[in-house]
DNA sequence: TGCGTTGTTTCACC
DNA sequence: CGGTGAAACAACGC
């Protein structure tokens, strides 16, 4: 499930993959996913050079010459698969397809080769992700649309984010998940930034103590980073295959805690699976 | 088979 | 109008 550490890995491989590269020949089997696009069809790609890859919160930017780019959201269950003419592998995102089975796999929906003969599949078994081609000039204003909040990954303002913290009565969870007051993080990485925290999910953001608020904010960039560490968190049918004890609680509901072996639990937070480890995040307020 | 799944938007309501 | 919580939506696997 694609949050930002995926759709960063997703962006470097594409990057690697694909910068300066031509494309010769595009294959659109489930047009849908062009979703509220500006411009109707990717045909409009064919023999256009990649000439940056980007990224802001968990959207994927392909801007191409001639003033074509393309916006990417993997939504729940997308996933970018760069074959190199080398015949290596780069896989990112949700783990179905299967990385080292048949592609085109039947939920592999949209692809793209290139001259230098790379290929890239977009496969995405749910279907919710979106694709949207426009002018690269408009990209600015429909990244602005969105409203993200600052990147989880750079240097983020302590002050002024604890201060939206400590006037908010929602739960800290709901509001991390609020791309608009940080983007990227999503319901794995936030489950793992109040682990670290040692701070009960469900916790009104404004009871939080100036402690606590400093505390989340600072490990906000650090699990984004491990993330992106490890080209993603391995999770698979909901359940967590944790790689150097990370994740530690997100999909390891009655497994024991890395830290104190109390078994972790799973609760409902916002209406989102939440994982927490009840002796290490206890709800004390 | 109906429920769970997530990121995002929409809606009713205060 | 803004904050809030819940519902809706996309589609499918189990």
């Amino acid at each position: 499930m694609p949050e930002l550490p995926e759709v960063e890995t997703a962006r470097r491989y594409l990057e690697r993959g694909i910068l300066g590269q031509s494309v010769s020949a595009i294959d659109v089997r489930l047009p849908k996913l062009l979703r509220d696009s500006p411009l109707p069809s990717l045909e409009l790609l064919l023999n256009h050079t990649v000439v940056a890859v980007g990224r802001r919160a968990k959207v994927l930017i392909l801007a191409f010459d001639h003033d074509l780019t393309l916006l990417v959201h993997l939504k729940l269950a997308g996933q970018v698969a760069v074959f190199l003419s080398s015949g290596e592998r780069l896989v990112a995102g949700h783990p179905v397809p299967a990385p080292f089975g048949e592609y085109p796999h039947k939920v592999t929906h949209i692809e793209f080769h290139f001259a230098e003969g790379t290929v890239v599949y977009f496969s995405d078994v749910r279907q919710f992700g979106w694709f949207r081609l426009m002018p690269t000039s408009d990209v600015e204003a429909a990244i602005d649309a969105f409203a993200f909040g600052p990147e989880g990954t750079g240097a983020l303002d302590v002050d002024a984010l604890s201060a939206i913290i400590s006037r908010r009565s929602i739960p800290i969870k709901t509001l991390l998940l609020d791309q608009s007051f940080i983007a990227g993080l999503g319901n794995i990485y936030v489950d793992e930034v109040l682990f670290r925290s040692h701070i009960y999910p469900a916790t009104a953001a404004r009871d939080l103590s100036d402690a606590e608020r400093n505390t989340v904010l600072g490990h906000v960039p650090a699990v984004l980073a491990e993330g992106i560490r490890q080209g993603g968190a391995k999770i698979i049918h909901n359940i967590a295959h944790p790689v150097d004890q990370f994740p530690a609680v997100h999909g390891r509901g009655g497994e024991p805690c890395f830290v104190c072996e109390t078994t972790i639990e799973k609760i409902r937070v916002g209406s989102r699976g939440t994982y927490f480890c009840p002796n290490c995040q206890p709800p004390t307020h």
